[in-house]
DNA sequence: TGGGATTTGTTCGTATGTATT
DNA sequence: GAATACATACGAACAAATCCC
């Protein structure tokens, strides 16, 4: 028996498409456009808008289309010091709950992530994400789970926004040895590699290098000159 | 001149009742109700619920009415635990931004606060919350402001819930000690008053009497056996 | 600068599912 | 267990504001 209720399918479906860069920042979102791609009315999608409004991903200004969201170079750094600080919490909590069974969980993702890299799928960027919330996951505790997803997806449009593009190769290879450091059960040099794995993921955000005309001279402009 | 379109009103209103505790958790927020109460339609009305419902003040469910949001232990102890890490994250950041100005704007609203508890007023409440998003402004961090500010929230639902009666009177003073401290420039010092209080404040909200009695038997029931 | 197209905000009627008696 | 009351979900239709050419 399928769920009847699918309320809540544009609002994942829709997070799933801005995540993976399907929809570009800036894009516009008609609430009727929305309802009728995803066979609901609508309510539901404007249901789905407000909330991914409150998640950071979608800009909501009255008797304005919603759009994909557009986050400034400052909140970017903002973004990534906050998830600095929340991931180095997991880490002690995850080292208290390892087992073999988290350890075979972890792996077996950054499995997929490898295969996704390899064929160069879109995916890649979401799965790269997904690792980050998995650990938050293992921490045990709610908090940390839901902050932590709303500040990777912001991390994946902020990727879009300013990141080069194909910058998630080298997170493989650091998050198996993140994986091998919270197995050996030493929480400090755990803490150590994810924060030089964050450091090093921020840089690949932020620190983008001189193919700034894959932006359209429009983009640029509204990401120096916002419009308020 | 006044802003004309208040589709933002019953957020705010109705925010602001849950937190002053004014609206009990588990009550029911009928879309219409709420918007004949802020003579608005019910789109806004349900934009304001789903929207606290992503803050996590309100509990949406389909086909059911939204209900104030009724939190679990768990997740209450798993909101102490952000905090603290969110909170000794601003301090040093307020501690480089120091000024006249910031130490009097927080002085004059901790004595908000002391009158506001000296008249028993309900909104001593918010105010003691208040006191931490104004600290989270000055950070200069917005990821930090907007989810120590949703944190707050949750606190306070938290304390109307599981929390002894009048129990933000030693807040005030210990919102006066932070300030002295963060006015002397030392974070270490400053930090750890922070955690000192969150703790305080965390146990005044946890570690309940024997005082149940003051909520009624159905709540009790409710809280222990949570109907799914 | 102007005007048509687009899109939100709103209301109403109906249907459907849930809760209560 | 059935009937009733309640509240959301949906669709259509309309006005008002905004966008785009």
């Amino acid at each position: 028996m399928k769920q009847k209720t699918n309320g809540a399918l544009p609002y994942l479906k829709l997070r799933e498409a801005i995540i993976e860069q399907a929809l570009a920042p800036g894009m516009k979102l008609p609430e009727d456009v929305i309802g009728a791609h995803f066979g609901v009315s609508r309510t539901l999608a404007r249901a789905a808008l407000v909330k991914l409004h409150g998640e950071g991903l979608v800009d909501i200004r009255p008797k304005r289309s919603a759009t994909v969201a557009h986050p400034s170079i400052e909140e970017a750094r903002d973004v990534f010091a906050v998830r600095r600080a929340l991931e180095q919490q997991v880490v002690p909590l995850v080292v208290a709950r390892w087992s073999k069974q988290v350890e075979a969980e972890l792996k077996a993702h950054v499995a997929q992530e490898a295969a996704a890299v390899a064929k160069d799928n879109p995916i890649s960027i979401r799965l790269a994400g997904e690792f980050h919330i998995k650990l938050a996951e293992k921490s045990g505790n709610s908090m940390l789970l839901r902050y932590i997803t709303e500040l990777v997806s912001r991390s994946s449009l902020i990727l879009a926004l300013y990141g080069r593009p194909h910058s998630s190769e080298c997170a493989v290879n650091e998050h198996m040895e993140l994986i091998r450091a919270l197995g050996k059960g030493d929480p400090e040099h755990a803490i150590a590699l994810m924060n030089h794995h964050l450091g090093a993921v921020e840089e690949r955000a932020l620190l983008r290098g001189d193919e700034n005309e894959q932006l359209g001279l429009e983009d640029i402009l509204k990401q120096r000159f916002p419009r308020r």
